[in-house]
DNA sequence: CTCCTCGATTAAAGCGCTTTAAGTTCTGGT
DNA sequence: ACCAGAACTTAAAGCGCTTTAATCGAGGAG
């Protein structure tokens, strides 16, 4: 019956319980089970019930406790989202996945990966929470952990290919964004057009590759030119400041992303050379950075808005309509031409 | 007894249920009761009991279930954060917040507020998980619905000055940041310093009001200069036209934020205009944007960690010790010179 | 009138855990 | 041998909700 006084909930001074079910149930004299009905939306309930309890919970500004019917229904209705808190990437696909998410009536809980929390924590904490899938930007972990994990939970991988994929994948294609530079490049007349690196991730290969065939494909082969990179800043300065001690600059320059691009940039400033006079410089993710009026760098966008939506419909198909085979999701990636890019010479 | 095949748990295939505490008990032989003990680490059991128990629940994978023991324990540990997703300032927080928690046993849920999802969706939420308490990084909310808000649990303001304040609040101290930048700007031989304001808001206000007290502390109440600005990276370029238009420059150049800052270096960079040479800047919030190669700006940061550390503390304060007096703490920020400013002329 | 049907409502059994009061068993002292 | 008390262990009652099977009337058909 009576509960008891405070406890360690409520703010300041002396705390009210939180009304429960059954304290609405008292005010308008009807069982627990009839008021549940009512307030989850099921039909059954008469109209004049539905509009008592839905009074009487506004009156007693009632809030349905999320572990409680967790538990009981068996169902949490949580999308786990791992992210990395710091990439601005991140940040967008956040931002729509909640829309998303809520369109379907499900909620996000979000887990962050950073340099002191790695992956590992990060799933597990979500699956704690009883998050009914999984939705991994960007992970780092083997295929193979990430299959496993699926069986623990569906397990939607968004913008990272996985090779021979027993999971679902939400991505763009990688090979054709950098395709897509190199064409606007080569349609502005450029030949010379070299590549600056992101390392060894399954993402800077499948770039790569797109630079690597874009080229062929304009007959420019003999002009392919990969140089180390990385994907930081000082990654693109460093390769920027080969490209001027080696002497021969090419008339434009791709970056694996918009860090390394902006790193290039940098250097070429620093050293008098004109962006995009001398030479263009595109970059990759359309980071919030590269719209900075400072750097106003052509690259290629993502699509946050669609890999969202088609990560959460892809967790909604296995989570209820029964859907266990695994799908990828390839979109296709967007050019943006800003200022960094132009005729050569 | 026993429990039924799949539901809409498991990943791929045919999922086996996730064990529960009473599979391990069955395992070992023992109660529920004995098992909760010894994952907690409660006291009472026998060391055979407890290794016995700590094997079969390793052999099984076992994992608590938050949302049950939260329930039973009516206590969730969970420590609800509100952040700005695209704020790098907030990612910094989360990351000690992160890590503050752990230390004394919180766990955090994060919700996030973007333009699509208010400051009030965003703490309902939090709510419904049952969150002990609420970490609300910048909240915009009038301080009275704050202080209604902290009937319903704990709210900690961090980052954002409440005037009477009836909740706890953890910042730095803004107006001493700007006064340091002052003082640091005035040693470097300056007089003429300009300052871009930020609008409106509390801590705006409180900048502002460090930039004129600093420069009456250094007699310079003349030169006193405060320019109409914003928060945005355009609102500092637009500033900085300002300055151009009208002819006289002064010798250095505070803004409100770094975005402002950033605004500002572009615009006089594109005049042709040296930085630091000619004319000084400075920013304020270390913003990630500032550590680039390619703005190298001086400004202030506001020491995530500390602030974290501060504002888990005061929850568990409130949370387990039983505190109910409202507290402010107010960190002292720190200057972080870079290559934007230098001795004028 | 009685028997059914059908819509509205509810009793009751959990969900997976915590917690407290109540046992047990096992000392060691006398 | 007996008993107090320490040291463990557990039965059982929930936490706030969902869900299923059952109940209850009110008509309508026969």
């Amino acid at each position: 019956m009576g509960r008891l006084g405070s406890g360690a909930s409520g703010g300041g001074n002396g705390a009210t319980p939180r009304p429960r079910l059954e304290d609405v149930a008292a005010r308008v004299g009807l069982s627990t089970a009839s008021v549940s009905l009512v307030l989850r939306g099921v039909p059954g309930p008469s109209e004049r019930t539905r509009q008592r309890v839905l009074k009487a919970a506004a009156e007693l500004g009632y809030r349905p406790d999320r572990t409680a019917s967790a538990l009981a229904s068996r169902r949490s209705r949580l999308l786990g989202v791992m992210v990395d808190i710091h990439s601005p990437f991140h940040a967008e696909l956040v931002e729509h996945l909640h829309t998303a998410a809520e369109e379907v009536g499900y909620d996000l809980v979000l887990s962050t990966q950073t340099r002191t929390r790695d992956e590992n924590t990060a799933v597990e904490t979500l699956l704690a929470f009883r998050c009914e899938a999984l939705l991994l930007l960007g992970p780092v972990a083997p295929a193979s952990v990430l299959a496993d994990l699926d069986r623990r939970a569906p397990v939607i991988s968004v913008g990272r290919r996985i090779s021979g994929a027993e999971l679902d994948v939400v991505r763009t294609a990688d090979d054709d964004g950098v395709g897509q530079i190199v064409d606007h490049l080569v349609g502005l007349g450029h030949r010379t057009i070299a590549y600056v690196d992101g390392g060894k991730g399954v993402i800077a290969t499948d770039r790569r590759r797109g630079y690597r065939s874009a080229m062929r494909r304009h007959g420019l082969d003999e002009q392919i030119s990969v140089l180390h990179g990385g994907i930081t800043e000082e990654a693109g300065e460093k390769a920027g400041r080969h490209f001027l001690d080696d002497g021969n600059l090419p008339t434009a320059v791709v970056a694996y992303n918009d860090q390394s691009a902006i790193g290039l940039l940098t250097a070429f400033r620093r050293a008098g050379i004109d962006v995009p006079g001398t030479v263009s410089v595109a970059g990759y993710d359309d980071d919030t950075l590269s719209r900075l009026a400072a750097f106003d760098l052509t690259t290629v966008s993502q699509n946050a808005e669609e890999q969202a939506r088609q990560a959460v419909t892809a967790a909604v198909e296995r989570l209820d309509q029964g859907r266990t085979a695994p799908r990828e999701i390839v979109l296709a990636p967007s050019l943006v031409v800003r200022g960094t890019t132009a005729q050569p010479r």
